[in-house]
DNA sequence: CCTTGAACCTGGGCGC
DNA sequence: TGCGCCCAGGTTCAAG
């Protein structure tokens, strides 16, 4: 579920609780997610302080006041809330708990209890999503990190770094996206997004966006800021929900805009002056949603 | 090295 | 109501 823009509007979320504060306990409510959880994991959380919340692609790392990070992705499902004692997860969320053959199933599976009070609480039903702990000065050659691309957001990305990248590339533009090791955080939805921006197909194959000369066609400057525009506008929705209606169970997490083309099979192509239909298509087991009429 | 495809896991939606 | 199948916003790993 979250790409860069949802795990940003976590971090923003999750922030004001976090920083400066202390960890009484730390509850595990089961040894793993995708990965068992380290080992010690509790007792070395215990009385922490969260010293910064911060966000590199899609994972989240809290710096602890140990010298430890805690190195954190939420996957396809995991979700943050916050509860507090005033109120005890009142409206329960949703997805809290879960009715299955006969049994209750409760996938809130790691409680940060805080000195304030709160309790910050990640619920994850299909446990891709994990948590890790590594050295605070060694995150950038933790395996997960040392090999991301560029953050699409900011002024990292520019066109003449996707030409170097994308010379040699001869995948089709949609896997060349989705490849974290070049550009970092973005994923399927943002994908097919910032292609029909562009007006690209995402079965072009990537090398056709470098000149010979190696350097960035007209295309590859669109799709450079295709990509810059789609993002910080979802980080703006993602802010924007989170001020205007932050659940009342205190989830955050996954917010609902409008998508041009993803999920929209069927549906006739937005861009004003195109006549086309949004297709489907798979690639990289992926689903992939276009208009083929103006994306080439 | 590169690229593709399967695997990890659970739940929701749909057709029968 | 139930069952089986397909689908889901991510990443890793094996195999070609």
């Amino acid at each position: 579920m979250p790409e860069l823009p949802e795990v940003e509007t976590v971090r923003r979320g999750l922030s004001p609780h976090f920083n400066g504060v202390r960890i009484q306990s730390l509850t595990l409510n089961r040894g793993d997610l995708r990965f068992p959880f380290p080992d010690q994991f509790r007792e070395h959380v215990d009385g922490s302080r969260v010293v910064q919340l911060r966000r590199r692609a899609k994972y989240l790392i809290a710096d602890l006041d140990t010298g430890h990070s805690v190195l954190m992705h939420l996957g396809m499902s995991g979700s943050f809330r916050v509860e507090t004692d005033q109120a005890p997860s009142e409206p329960l969320a949703q997805d809290a708990f879960h009715h299955a053959r006969g049994k209750l199933i409760n996938h809130d599976h790691v409680v940060f209890n805080l000195e304030t009070g709160e309790r910050i609480i990640y619920n994850d039903p299909r446990r891709f999503g994990f948590m890790l702990l590594h050295p605070t000065d060694a995150l950038d050659t933790h395996p997960m990190l040392s090999n991301l691309g560029v953050e699409p957001g900011g002024n990292q990305l520019h066109a003449s770094y996707l030409a170097e990248r994308f010379a040699t590339k001869k995948t089709p533009l949609k896997a060349a996206l989705l490849d974290q090791r070049i550009i970092a955080g973005l994923g399927n939805i943002y994908v097919c997004e910032a292609l029909w921006r562009a007006k690209l197909s995402p079965k072009r194959i990537a090398s056709t966006l470098v000149r010979s000369d190696s350097k960035p066609t007209k295309r590859l400057d669109a799709l450079t800021q295709a990509i810059k525009g789609v993002i910080a506008q979802a980080i703006d929705a993602g802010g924007s929900s989170l001020r205007d209606h932050i659940k009342a169970d205190g989830s955050m997490g996954y917010f609902q805009n409008a998508h041009a083309v993803y999920d929209q099979e069927g549906c006739a192509c937005p861009r004003p002056s195109c006549q086309g239909v949004v297709k489907r298509i798979v690639q990289s087991n992926r689903s992939s949603f276009y208009c083929a009429s103006c994306q080439r």
